[in-house]
DNA sequence: CGTTACCGAGAGAGCGATCTCAGGGCTGGT
DNA sequence: ACCAGCCCTGAGATCGCTCTCTCGGTAACG
């Protein structure tokens, strides 16, 4: 009742195990006749290998981790950048066939799994992403002397290749095209300051904010559409005058929008909004959201290449996509 | 620079390949002496057991794979049904020290991976989630001899054990609340037609409306958000005279309140509103909605016993999980 | 003191694949 | 007709672990 072997598929091909194995993985030293019958008896059977016995020998499983050191709320949030991350991530590992296994790590508890699972040879590699800067799991798997890379740079130094975007650029190009609109007073809605690109973010509104000698008005959201309902509302209570913002990520602009016509003004007349990532939901806001476009899908492309890089042993150097600003109708 | 071997482990310890096997896997007939000489040589070397091994010889690989066949618009999704599902799962089976591996099986390609990986031994068995009556996956995977368990019964008919709740009770408790409250003219925003709860929930409706002799009035979302607001405005339009919507989730129950806002109905003294799910926002909503309970976790939690009395070759039969209504005031 | 019982440890056979190496059969060149 | 060389195929080792079986040693008992 057991699940056939090769050594079964081999006896019924009348061929030795090494040949059925020949045919198995596509070699061409076969000759057709032969091979075909090894197909028959395969087929027959309903052979399919073993992956343990196979990894065994092979040191490969073709499957790679895809980790999510994130709390499960945010990444099943209304924010499509993990969906979107996983999505890409596996079609573009179809095509060299491998799987993609995704795994949760919230908990300190759930971390501890994660890392027995890795060392434990289940997957050949890991694709990490990670935003918050306690993150200890980046340092943890590097250390495993297990292939490494990263959706972002790490927010602790590591030595690991990532695929990350620009997002001081970004935030620059905002702010600056802000500031050619002829803005005088331009807030921000920060992200959270515990993630690298909450950091960036605000790091990149400030270097143009100081350049072009003006005030800086800060407060802070955590990514989501209502916390920047909230931060818009106290942005319009600190400073009534205010006439820009640059929102760190979409979403939070989605609930500034929201609070701003509550509050009674228009935009871009009365403020102009820029936010961060070009979700789809940008196009259809009222009015549509003038934003800096987030590659997600290249930069997890180039996430995997790295990856593959480092299987093939070649060197990987961390890649920084330019990002771009979509202008539409809030500025 | 390989990893280290049990046999490693062994040696360093003056030991047998076997008795640091014993150590490993806790074992008690192990000197105690014995027993942290090994443990020793484990930590200095930083030993952890190749997995592809250990399930070569056991045939057991302690995860088990969630294989979830939606597409992932859906998963990823502001219902946060997969992910309630996707946690609670993950946390009940690492009290059996199984790890759960996510798989999204959302085209024809990605089937054919999904069941290879299966067939190929990766996992010990499979919890499956799919509300897709088309989905070719139940039976795919029940005829490979996995365990195989489903959150939710299966649309096409095939024996696999499932968890679900009770769809038809639930749905006819929502309505024959609204009849008990008097109201005359009762619609109901129905889910997708092709999804085993749409169809239930939209029986239960029906059930009610015929033995209370009142006309049905219906209009199918697809369980978002934004389909509830259509679909509502779209009953506003077929019976300006409608005083109760029974709406089979809550996602769409959501955007249907936005819409009668909108209209300018009063909920509830104008239009009564059930839902179904009790998701976390309705309890938030303008007026807060009177819901069916769906117990998510209860049912996850069902769905992973039956999965283990699978593996422990204890008979499993399918279990429905009651559902409650939970009286706010949008009735 | 001898015998039985039992307990703890080691030897060795697998689990199911891959892969190297050697050898048999052909082809082709001389 | 002979031999070199190539192409296929098969034998057998190997991957790292578990698990049964065996055996040495000590305790218990008569």
């Amino acid at each position: 009742m057991r699940r056939p072997t090769l050594e079964a598929v081999a006896a019924r091909a009348g061929v030795s195990r090494a040949t059925a194995s020949r045919v198995v993985n596509g070699q061409t030293t076969v000759a057709p006749q032969i091979r075909d019958a090894v197909l028959r008896a395969i087929d027959e059977l309903g052979y399919v290998p073993n992956s343990a016995a196979r990894s065994l020998v092979t040191q490969r499983t073709d499957s790679i981790a895809l980790v999510v050191s994130e709390p499960p709320t945010r990444v099943f949030s209304e924010d499509p950048l993990f969906s979107t991350v996983i999505r890409s991530a596996s079609l573009e590992l179809e095509t060299v066939n491998k799987q993609v296994v995704l795994m949760l790590a919230s908990s300190a508890k759930s971390h501890a799994r994660v890392e027995r699972y890795i060392a434990g040879g289940h997957v050949d590699g890991v694709m990490l992403i990670s935003m918050h800067g306690a993150d200890p799991l980046p340092s943890a798997l590097s250390r495993l002397r297990v292939p490494v890379v990263s959706y972002g740079r790490p927010a602790v130094p590591v030595d690991i290749p990532y695929a990350d975007n620009d997002n001081v650029g970004g935030a620059e190009t905002a702010v600056r095209h802000l500031v050619e609109q002829g803005r005088r007073r331009i807030a921000t809605i920060a992200g959270p300051q515990d993630m690298i690109g909450g950091q960036d973010r605000l790091t990149g509104y400030r270097n143009v904010l100081r350049d072009s000698d003006r005030r800086s008005i800060v407060a802070v959201g955590d990514f989501t559409r209502e916390s920047g309902a909230v931060a818009m509302r106290q942005l319009l209570g600190d400073d009534p005058q205010l006439d820009a913002v640059f929102v760190a990520n979409d979403l939070m602009a989605v609930g500034a929008l929201q609070s701003l016509r509550q509050a009674g003004r228009r935009v871009p007349d009365d403020v102009a909004l820029v936010g961060f990532d070009d979700i789809e939901a940008a196009k259809y806001t009222e009015p549509p959201l003038t934003t800096i476009r987030h590659p997600v899908i290249e930069q997890t492309a180039a996430m995997v290449r790295l990856l593959l890089d480092l299987f093939e042993g070649l060197p990987a150097e961390p890649v920084v996509l330019p990002t771009e600003l979509v202008i539409r109708e809030s500025t």
